[in-house]
DNA sequence: AGCTTTTAGCTAACAGAGTTAGCCAGACAA
DNA sequence: TTGTCTGGCTAACTCTGTTAGCTAAAAGCT
């Protein structure tokens, strides 16, 4: 038996993968030890199971996307920073739209879960977003699940092809992000 | 053997219930036949499957759904046709989470399509909530996208108990109800 | 009522996915 | 070289979805 040199990191790593060309729900356990080349039960040397593979997956997604939108909106302010996160954040769901569905429902188990981390920094991402505008202080957190709820539910939405008629839908991402705009500079 | 007199209406209503209860990913045709008091494969002889009963109870809540909303609406208009709107989707939501998740991922096999109806007719009450602004003609989609990404996106966030820290929920929720309120009236 | 047809329930059986147990050889340290 | 650790393997089990084929209850017809 050869040795594959497998860790837990790249099973995730190659789940996360699998799920974004696959989909999350037929993400098995057996295609993914089929894709690292490695019979199912090996598979068990590395993550806990199907239910810590997903943790796992979801973890990385959070991380990942916390960069991506992060990074994008890095040197920016008010409504270019706004829109930087924005499109940086779809532009990730779409292109991960499996890892990313990894992250629904999962709750950390405690402040020092990784995913909790990972969530914490993309929370602050946005966070950083807001500075830019004046928002009074009692507002921050409504304005923060406001921007969540339009990202996440656009960008899940899409994936799932809940777009059904035929307007334009950059276009209309466009627009959502000018209305966000609008709202938060009339604070 | 004593018939139990089921039929497809029947055997989608407590699966619907029954995703509810313990969560779309938990139910089972084993659970569901138990709780309709019959044996598993009896249950084939209404539903053709997994799949299809997925798709009843998603037809089934969009069509809840938009009673719901287009009930909550009647008579206001502007604001509060809006506030009602928004509530009473946030409400289904939460009441009805396992067959609201049904919905996601769902796409309607053809323009007749009990799906297809049924998520039109959600759409149409918040339609009617746009007209109670002035919003102009060519964006009526995008705001239509818009309230519709934001009342999903809150909701689904919610019972994912994807919103971490202490601020309260419910005030968020208003809190963006007068967000879209003061874009949409600004138009 | 009696006969036929339909059909809703059943048991039996199978396929596929997740998981565990236990073995064995490759890699590494002394 | 030898011993230990560990990542791979096979075998086996459970649980879920599904199909096939049977039987009796209901429904319809004369």
């Amino acid at each position: 038996m050869p040795r594959v040199g497998l860790d837990p990191a790249a099973v995730v790593a190659a789940g996360a993968a699998l799920a974004d060309e696959v989909g999350l729900a037929n993400l098995t356990m057996g295609l993914l030890a089929e894709r690292v080349g490695v019979r199912t039960p090996s598979l068990y040397k590395h993550v806990g199971g199907q239910e810590d593979l997903n943790r796992r997956i979801a973890a990385l997604a959070l991380s990942e996307a916390a960069d991506a939108v992060g990074g994008a909106v890095q040197g920016y302010a008010g409504r270019d920073a706004l829109a930087a996160a924005a499109r940086a954040f779809r532009a990730f769901v779409l292109e991960h739209p499996g890892r990313y569905a990894a992250t629904i429902g999962v709750e950390p188990s405690g402040p020092d879960d990784p995913l909790a981390i990972a969530g914490q920094r993309l929370l602050d991402a946005f966070m950083a977003v807001l500075r830019g505008y004046e928002v009074p202080e009692s507002d921050v957190d409504h304005a923060l699940r406001m921007l969540r709820s339009l990202c996440h539910g656009f960008a899940t939405l899409q994936v799932a092809n809940g777009f059904q008629w035929s307007a334009d839908i950059d276009e209309s991402f466009e627009w959502l992000i000018a209305f966000a705009d609008r709202g938060l500079r009339a604070m």
